[in-house]
DNA sequence: GATGAATGAGCGTTCATTCAT
DNA sequence: GATGAATGAACGCTCATTCAT
């Protein structure tokens, strides 16, 4: 976590730390990321890099534990599934909202997929991706569980199964998906992560209700 | 490719060899997998190593695109879609062989787990991904375009969207509930890929149908 | 070319890693010249040279395209043709200043010579030598139609081919008959590069005059 | 020196490697010719090689101490100046000759001119290139002295430097001219060594004769 | 005599971290 | 507090030479 020196720095330059982190990290997978970059990108000495944080890791685990998720919030709200919701009504909702914010904020998107997904992650940062996969989980679980008393959904669904392949969904599969609009694959999205941003607001409608009909009616014929 | 060195090893050592780099690749991304770990771990010197392959992306091409495939191929046959049968019953059968070849071979899957995933990867190695995705993708589009035409999928299904999901359950999204069944995540089964072994041939299969019944009827109630 | 970082340096560090660089690549080609041996003279680390310097082309470059020619012009001051001089005066002057510098300075003498020679030069750096060249050549060919012009020199002479064999007395020819004169050949030269230093003046100035005559007016009897 | 085997090997596979050697000599300098290479080139194993001759250096050597001067001996004819010859007339066959061979045998002039200009040679092959050199010299200023007894050349002539100046023409000072006249410069010559072969008789003629004429009568206006 | 697998020292280069100023 | 020079371990790769078969 950042030291105090980081938290006294003038706002203006704290932005330029954290933008140059952002766009090297989610540039490059962790291990080839490097501070060098980083520190010619914010216009700050190597040295003082080392007064603000403790490291590399130091930075990156900042970027996604506070951030990150600090920013996400600010620009879609807290997941708090309104009490009562229809199950299906919520998770479109989230559908629309993560790929809202992939398409407003697309190096965010990209950080957060990249550390869900890289393999060269430290101890230490592999128990906050534990953290962050609980959450997300105990999150979807309470959400079906609630759906199946109501009746919404099948009464003998798999509730921990589902939750899986749903927060799959919500991550990199509505991205994959996003992705496939616009004639790519997921590595074409870390390449050009804005390349989504010229899909139309009714293309992505359209999207996110195919996925939820497709988690909510299967794919079989009736 | 190996080069005709390798070919002429004793098998012993041959064996020896591909351990060690199937442990090295399987245990950390590609850019931080080292020769000299491989070459510790079988034994051989460095200079040796260079004998038997042109260099540490011909050691990983060749495990991915020769050695790989030969062992699964070995392990569960080929997936070659028995023409006319059921879409779901061949969705089952590929679940099934997937599940059994991660418990049969756990490093192996890991090794073409992590490829799958892996961000800091060679252009030239990137290709071979591709690949690997294009035909699984037609693969999947095919069985669904024939399972359409057959009335068993609904008709209004998006094959394209469809594709990308089952795309994914096929490889982690399966992994991820066999992990789930003994109580890890997908990175508890990267660092302990044999806790997987204990499962009952009756988890797998009961498994492998809830799966297949998610995709085939949803999670919506009737 | 250097980074800034190595203007910072020491005046006195700088000349340490420079004379550690002219040392090594004067006594063997670029190829076989090792950043190791220029470090462990000038007393630095492997990791500080390459905050100084791109690599070892780099190095080399500098040393030849800015370090060379500065000391060159220092030592002997520029090549301008006077106007209007007469071709041989001109040229009698150009030979003396090179024996003088080879005299002065028989290190780098040696590093052009080297670098004018190698055979394992990178493809970059040839295309510098082909600049050196193509500038020698230039001024030669200039001062001899000058000459032409003003009828000091044959009027049927090949000024192209004349200009390559006075390129090679420039150079490494010159250096010959230096060498010849303490009972050496180039070889004995490179070996022992302040040989030469014993020269008298007068012996230099009868060297001098001798080739100049032998471009003059030939060898053969009148 | 090669040892017995090599000399009891069938001419055919003698030539092979022979021929392999020239090959990988004449096209990188010593320093980055690989017996590797020559090996594969010649179709014999590697080990196989080092029962022939003693090592790199050792095929080296004899290439340019036995092979090469048999095969100029053969295409030229001993370099004798016959006794009571013109100088002049001696010269311009010697430098006719040397055209000659460039033209009819490129990888092999090419490889002594390597030779000639190696900065990267062991001692002992140094010495080899000494005796070279010394052979030359001797042989020019023999000639030198006869033609001044003669009365062919100016009586006050610097023999030791003038026959400093011939050998270079007669080596590499006669290319550079012949890779003049096709438009290319000698580093040109050792990338196509066979450039030189579309040049027309007359041509070569001509720049023999220009070359002799500038010895003898020099450069300037009489 | 022929083979070709084995070796290991050495290369240029990278980069997180330290620390004197 | 800010700086940026210094470090050194580690990396992928090359190749002449050795030696068991």
């Amino acid at each position: 976590m950042p030291k105090t020196t980081f938290q006294n720095l003038s706002p203006e330059k704290r932005e330029r730390i954290t933008a140059a982190a952002i766009a090297e990290f989610s540039s490059v997978p962790y291990g080839k990321a490097t501070l060098d970059r980083i520190v010619d990108a914010a216009g700050v000495s190597k040295g003082s890099m080392y007064q603000y944080f403790a490291g590399k890791a130091d930075l990156y685990r900042w970027l996604l534990t506070e951030h990150l998720p600090a920013r996400k919030m600010a620009a879609i709200g807290a997941l708090a599934p309104a009490p009562g919701a229809n199950v299906w009504a919520v998770l479109e909702q989230a559908f629309l909202a993560g790929v809202r914010f992939a398409a407003a904020e697309p190096s965010l998107t990209r950080l957060g997929l990249r550390f869900r997904r890289d393999h060269e992650i430290e101890p230490e940062l592999a128990a906050i991706r534990r953290g962050h996969r609980a959450a997300s989980d105990a999150w979807l679980q309470a959400l079906l569980n609630e759906g199946k008393e109501r009746g919404e959904l099948r009464g003998d669904l798999d509730v921990s199964m589902a939750s899986g392949f749903l927060a799959h969904a919500l991550g990199e599969g509505m991205l994959d998906q996003l992705a496939r609009r616009v004639g790519l694959d997921l590595d074409g999205f870390f390449e050009r992560p804005d390349a989504t941003a010229s899909l139309a607001d009714e293309d992505i409608l359209d999207l996110v209700r195919g996925v939820t009909r497709l988690f909510r009616e299967g794919a079989g014929a009736r």
